[in-house]
DNA sequence: CAGAATCCCCCATGATACTG
DNA sequence: CAGTATCATGGGGGATTCTG
């Protein structure tokens, strides 16, 4: 294209519509504070509930339960019983997961490298402006 | 505890702390349902408020402003004021999120790859169980 | 051990209206 | 055009209790 007379709007805000899209359907089975944290570690090999619930530190019983329900349901993790006493489970990561492990790679490098310029950045703007932004003080 | 093994708990739970911490900052910053549009529109090139608007489709005034407004405090984003009448304001993508969007690349594909197996095990999980498990209709 | 069932609160988001 | 200000809400998530 270009040097016509037909570059109509810098086209823009049609080719979004799938992949924004896309992005979010992916971005919604890892949302939730708890599901990247239980998929990290399961794609290490299997885990059982209680051992879950320590690695995952401050998630709830409940919040556990609810989240590796998710993503059973969304195929992304494998739930074994074994019918002993007392009982036991056993969560693993599905192949289809341990792809998303590899993905969510590419993020945690994202971050660490900027880690230190958003730390500032936000620092700057809270300087100049109020504090009007959510506070954050976790992590 | 453990029968009397001293093959300690497959070494797991401990790695973990920190790399979720990371992902979870990073995931921190382009969550909510609208960051991931705008900045993949921004990416594109610089927009204006009313294009965005347009362009992610369902976002509300409110929820552009807060949205955006985080972006630039975490320095995802930048934002130009031109004094002219009317007012006209651009928003572009810095490198940092430039990078992200490459990153986000990686998510996208993922999505796609497993698009139909994810469906097809929320039906089957749904078949057998009730559906107990959070409705999705959307996308 | 591995959950299920309840109650409750808060914050992200939506709807609506006003403005430099 | 590019916002701000208010009000209302819903469901994500926490605390607690009960069970096979």
């Amino acid at each position: 294209m270009s040097q016509g007379n037909i570059d109509v709007t810098h086209d823009r805000e049609f080719l979004d519509e799938r992949p924004v899209c896309t992005v979010l359907e992916a971005l919604n089975r890892i949302s939730g504070k708890w599901a990247i944290g239980i998929l990290l570690n399961v794609s290490h090999g299997p885990a059982r509930f209680t051992e879950l619930e320590r690695a995952v530190p401050g998630i709830s019983r409940r919040m556990l339960t609810l989240t590796l329900r998710n993503l059973e349901r969304d195929g992304l993790i494998s739930r074994t019983v074994y019918a002993t006493v007392p009982p036991k489970v056993e969560y693993r990561a599905t192949g289809m997961a341990v792809e998303l492990y590899d993905s969510l790679t590419a993020l945690t490098a994202w971050a660490e490298r900027h880690r230190e310029t958003i730390a500032g950045s936000r620092e700057a703007y809270d300087r100049e402006h109020g504090r009007p932004a959510g506070a954050d003080a976790d992590c």
